[in-house]
DNA sequence: CACAAAATAGAATAGATATTCTATCGCGTG
DNA sequence: CACGCGATAGAATATCTATTCTATTTTGTG
C-alpha cells in the first residue's frame, strides 16, 4: 500500500509501475506487464475480461490495484480511462499539424525534425517496394529457398544489418543458415561448402562492398542458386543471379534507411514458411 | 427499429442520428442531442450516469438505443468506445485483426500477400513511432551522444541488426564506436573500458537477450550515460537509463519488422551530426 | 527439514448494472 | 368531450460486477 492513491496521470502511473515492478511478486509482475502493454483493454474492460486476457484470476487484478495504492480495480481503471479521453481531441489533426509544422520549422536541424524526415522517407520507400516487387519474383525466390539445404547469406558493410536480420528470422523458423561475415578468416572459406543443393541470398547496395563483388561470381560459377537484393541491374550481384530484387532510389549509404530491404527479406522468410507446409 | 444494428462507425451513427432526429419524439430528441454533444460520456458512463446527466430516466436511454436499431444500451455504447480507441494507435486493433484474419486465409499464404502485409505493418509501425517519440527525449539523447568520447552499442539477438546499422552510420560520420557483439570473448571484456565519459546505446526487445540484461546494469553502475531503445518500461534496460525510447506494439520476434528502431537509430545518428556543427 | 510468512486461486457475497415490465400520462382524433 | 394510442417513468428483475474471504500452495528462513 502506497500513497499515490491520489489522482494520478497515466504517465505517472506507468512510471510507478515500472519502478515497483521488481518489488512485485510473480503474478503481480505478470499483470503489470499486461497492463502496460494493453492499457486500452484495462480502460474499457471489466475485471473478468482483463483477468482472462492476461491469464490470471480476477482476484489477482484487484490485488494488483491494491498494491499500487488504489482502493480497487475501478479506481485504477479511472486512470486508464482518463488517458483515452485525454488523447481524443488532439489526436489526428494536431499530431499531423505538429509534424508538418516542425518539419519545416528549423529546416530539419532539430533531432525531432530529422526523425520526421526519416519516417516519411521510409514511408515512401515502403510504397515503392510494394510497387516494384512482383509476385513472380517472390514465388521464384520462395521456390529456391524451399529446395535449399543450407541458406547462405551474403551482406557486408551497410547491408550487414539486413543479412543478420534475415539470418535471425530464418534460424527462428528452423532453417539452416550460414551467415558469411568474414569473422575469423575469409568469407571464401566460410562459403566453401556451398553447392547447387544450397542457396545464396546476396544483398548489396552502392558502393558495393568489394568482398561481396568478389565472392558472388564464385558461388554463381559453382551453380549455387542465387537471390540478389540490390539497387541497380548493373550491380555486381546481378549477373548470374536466379532472381533479382531491384530496390530503387536508395539514398547515399549514411542516409539510407534499409527499411525496404528489411521488409523484403522478412517477407521472404515468413512467406517461405507459410507456403511450404 | 432499423437494420443498422450491424457494426457501425461513430461517424455513421452520427449521420443516422441527425437524419432521424426529427422523426424521434420529445424525450428521444433530447437524448439524441445530449449524445451527440457528449459522446465521451456515453462511451464511459453507465446507463444511470448518462440518464442523470442528460436529465432523463434510465429507461429512456435504453429506448433510445432500441430506436436506433441496437439491441440495448451496451450495444450502442460499443460504437462510442470504438471512437475513443480509434484515435490512439492506428496499429493495434486493425493490425491484429488483419493478421489473424489473413494468416489463415489462402490469400495470406502467397508470398506476395505476405509482403504487402509486412509493408502495411511497417507503415503503421512508422506512424506509431513518430507519435510516440518526443522531442525532449531526442534532444536529451543527442546531448549525451555529443558529449561521448566512445559510443558503445549493445544489441544482441533479434536487435543485433539495429545495433550494426547504428554502428555503420556512426562510423561513417566519424564517431568512435564499440559494437558489443561478444565475438572472441565476453562482452564484459569488450565493454570494460567504458566510463562516464562515454555513452551506451542499448537496444533490446522481448524476449530480452540474457547477456543484454546482465551487462546493462553493470554499465549503469559504472555511471556510463545510457540511451535505451526497448518495447516496455519493464524491460531490463530501463532501470537506470538516462533516456528511454519506448517502441510499442512489437510483434513476436520472428514477425517484427525492426523498421521503427532502424529508423529511430538512424535519426539519432544523423541528428547528432546536424545539431553539433 | 520444519516452520512461518506471504502469495495465490477460487468460491462467496454484497452491490450495481442493463433491461424488462406495467401503470400512468399526454395528446391528438373521432 | 371521451376515447385510444403511443410515449413515458418508475419499479421489478435477472444478470453481471467488483470485492472480500478463506483454504491452499508457494516461498523464504531458522
Amino acid at each position: 500500500m502506497n500513497k499515490p492513491s491520489g489522482p494520478m496521470s497515466y504517465d505517472e502511473l506507468r512510471g510507478t509501475i515500472a519502478q515497483r515492478h521488481r518489488a512485485l511478486s510473480g503474478r503481480l509482475q505478470q499483470i503489470a506487464e499486461f497492463v502496460l502493454d494493453h492499457p486500452t483493454d484495462v480502460a474499457l474492460g471489466t475485471v473478468a475480461e482483463v483477468a482472462q486476457r492476461s491469464g490470471v484470476p480476477p482476484s489477482a487484478i484487484v490485488r494488483f490495484a491494491h498494491a499500487l495504492g488504489f482502493g480497487g480495480f475501478t479506481e485504477m481503471q479511472q486512470v486508464f480511462r482518463n488517458r483515452l479521453v485525454a488523447g481524443e481531441a488532439p489526436s489526428y489533426k494536431a499530431r499531423l499539424a505538429r509534424m508538418k509544422g516542425e518539419e519545416k520549422s528549423v529546416l530539419g536541424r532539430k533531432p525531432m525534425a530529422v526523425l520526421s524526415r526519416f519516417v516519411s522517407e521510409a514511408q515512401s520507400a515502403l510504397v515503392t517496394l510494394s510497387q516494384s516487387v512482383h509476385a513472380r519474383e517472390l514465388d521464384a525466390a520462395t521456390a529456391i529457398l524451399t529446395k535449399a539445404r543450407d541458406i547462405y547469406l551474403l551482406g557486408l558493410g551497410g547491408s550487414f544489418p539486413v543479412a543478420t536480420h534475415l539470418a535471425y528470422v530464418l534460424r527462428k523458423l528452423g532453417h539452416r543458415v550460414v551467415l558469411l561475415d568474414g569473422i575469423g578468416g575469409s568469407i571464401h572459406e566460410q562459403s566453401h561448402a556451398a553447392t547447387s543443393e544450397d542457396a545464396l541470398v546476396a544483398i548489396s547496395f552502392r558502393n558495393y562492398y568489394p568482398d561481396t563483388a568478389r565472392l558472388f561470381p564464385e558461388l554463381v560459377a559453382r551453380r549455387v542458386p542465387t537471390i540478389s537484393i540490390t539497387d541497380s541491374l548493373l550491380s555486381p550481384i546481378v549477373q548470374g543471379a536466379s532472381v533479382v530484387f531491384e530496390i530503387q532510389d536508395m539514398p547515399e549509404p549514411a542516409l539510407r534507411t534499409l527499411v525496404a530491404p528489411m521488409c523484403l527479406v522478412q517477407a521472404l522468410a515468413i512467406g517461405l514458411d507459410l507456403s511450404s507446409d
